[in-house]
DNA sequence: ATATTTGGTCCAAATTACGGAACATTAAGG
DNA sequence: CCTTAATGTTCCGTAATTTGGACCAAATAT
């Protein structure tokens, strides 16, 4: 297999997964590879315009043609978030708080978008666009619980480095949310992105009842009870298959 | 520099080039590959998601992962498709043709958006989302003759084994409309995508002057007269005007 | 039924990517 | 302002990776 497509692919998430762009050092870290491998593969990436560099911070982010081909490519993330709009706004007006549409990219989990309720104390635990590890976070926890077996151990393989920026979160901990959300048919995060946050997280399924996105909401502790919970996770749970419905639909149509 | 990586690349931009997918084979004779080289390559693309094959056609077409990758960039393309949608229509309303919005993509040119006029016969060239060698058409011509001229002459390059699609137009007229446009301030496509068909593109300028996409419009050859071609090289010109004077707010408003 | 076209696999040859080392440039510290 | 540290960039010999000829399998055309 080509290794070097493989590792160029692997910078591309990368620098994806920060919006402020990426240092040649932070990739070289978080790759492994030496710099001056990092550096002639973002070189690569750079001259067909997968990457740009900033010409005073030096730092890299997804480039011109990155936006293009993915408009090639058919909208799909754009078709997604159109399709969910409605019941992302719904969630936050009925709960207060903050909904989150999330989708799986590699073994990151890319935020396509959120809508804030009314209550006043937002959790905006992370931006539309922006990446985090998966299994970080109650929807993304969703996306890692749908993996199979051998593609989960690989996940947990790569989150073992990547923690680090997350001091609340622990692969531990995240096996046993894992665990509990194949039981449950829900995700429950209890404070592994901020210490006062939770967050609560339910799959969105396609035709083949494969998780395709994770539909979630977050506030702060106080506002995700025990109590409360099994009608956040109510409400959740419908919107998810409303979408889903809408999801098979759609596919039937086109076949 | 990585050559595999080129390829990669190269190969994601054919795939991307036609929306029913490609065969192993097109690719080959494209690339001028040998088969193992392209399947290893696909191979690759398709275990990190970034082409997919239909099971029963074997045909591939660009993946998930490209998709939301293109998210992550920042919704360019998206984003001036908004900025444009207005004029667009405008357009196409006082002509009554089919009015285009292109940019570039390597050697190709993709079609961001298309509206239609009132008049009855319409010119659909291309379908948005798809991609042109760049040179092929008013709009494309216009992002052609905006390359530096090394850049110009290394996509003469990869245009000669291309054209064979496109039977009304060869490098020689290609490089005189090139020329024209450099002179006049607008492309015109004389036939060169179908005989029956003219087509009238201008560019559209970023803050630093940069041709960043096409505004264009197309019609049967009856209708664009060279009576009628200063009023539609105007319309045009004002067009791509106002969007470029937004588009320098915008930047403005960022910094 | 046979020929042809296309998709996919194996493996030896050599081209290509790799990374240590050294240099350049920017940022931090005294 | 000078020194030190950190990061970005280039060079080049070496070794590992990619390459493509040859071959097989399956589908399609004749």
């Amino acid at each position: 297999m080509s290794q070097s497509i493989s590792r160029a692919i692997q910078i591309l998430r990368l620098v994806a997964s920060n919006n402020e762009g990426k240092r040649l050092i932070d990739l070289q870290r978080e790759t492994g590879l030496t710099k001056p491998t990092v550096h002639r593969i973002l070189d690569t990436l750079r001259r067909h315009d997968f990457v740009e560099q900033h010409q005073e911070s030096k730092r890299y982010t997804l480039g011109r043609e990155i936006s293009t081909l993915g408009w090639s490519a058919g909208h799909q993330a754009y078709d997604l978030r159109e399709l969910c709009a409605d019941h992302m706004l719904k969630i936050a007006q009925r709960t207060g708080d903050t909904s989150f549409l999330s989708v799986r990219s590699g073994y990151d989990v890319v935020c396509l978008d959120r809508q804030s309720g009314s209550y006043p104390v937002k959790a905006f635990t992370i931006d539309v666009g922006n990446r985090r590890p998966i299994g970080v976070g109650a929807g993304s926890v969703v996306l890692l619980a749908a993996l199979t077996d051998d593609e989960r151990e690989e996940a947990y393989g790569t989150l073992r480095a990547r923690l680090a920026d997350y001091p609340e979160s622990n692969l531990k901990t995240i096996r046993e949310a894992v665990q509990k959300t194949q039981d449950c048919g829900y995700a429950l995060s209890n404070g592994f992105v901020l210490p006062q946050v939770r967050g609560v997280g339910v799959p969105i399924r396609d035709i083949h009842g494969r998780a395709i996105a994770a539909l979630s909401l977050a506030a702060i502790r106080e506002r995700i009870t025990n109590e409360r919970l099994p009608e956040l996770v109510a409400i959740l749970k419908m919107h998810a298959s409303q979408i889903s419905q809408r999801l098979v639909s759609i596919m039937q149509d086109k076949a």
